[in-house]
DNA sequence: GTCTTGACGTTTA
DNA sequence: CTAAACGCCAAGA
């Protein structure tokens, strides 16, 4: 397999899982990334986020980082909308983090496992 | 071609 | 406990 079609596999995996998550979860850029085996490379889900916003179907507000804190807020539009969706699919969201973290993280090793 | 920046996370001091 | 360094790698300047 070619270098650059496993980078092209890398984002295109990242959004699949992204599109997979159920609503009413959050998931983590790092567990993401552990999903698809690399998990020093959380920033490239970050990127490949980036990148999401041509694609459509790709609930990015259900992506925080592993805080629970709402990193990518700002990359929305308005900034507010991600924790606006957050809550009105039923996650309490205070100070633009995620509370119940432990309760709503769903995470694809996991849940999605094989 | 290089240099910087970035939706992150872990490790070390 | 907090702060900084490092790894990771893709784009834009």
């Amino acid at each position: 397999m070619k270098l650059s079609e496993k980078n092209r596999d890398f984002f295109h995996n990242v959004f699949d899982v992204v599109r997979l998550i159920p609503e009413g979860r959050v998931t983590s850029y790092g567990a993401i990334a552990k999903y698809l085996g690399a998990p020093r490379s959380s920033r490239m889900v970050g990127w490949a986020m980036n990148a999401s916003h041509k694609e459509e179907g790709i609930p990015a507000h259900r992506v925080v980082n592993r805080n629970g804190l709402l990193s990518g807020r700002h990359h929305f539009n308005p900034p507010e909308a991600m924790e606006q969706r957050l809550v009105a699919e039923g996650i309490d969201v205070k100070e633009h983090q995620v509370q119940s973290l432990k309760t709503v993280f769903w995470d694809p090793s996991e849940e999605l496992k094989l």
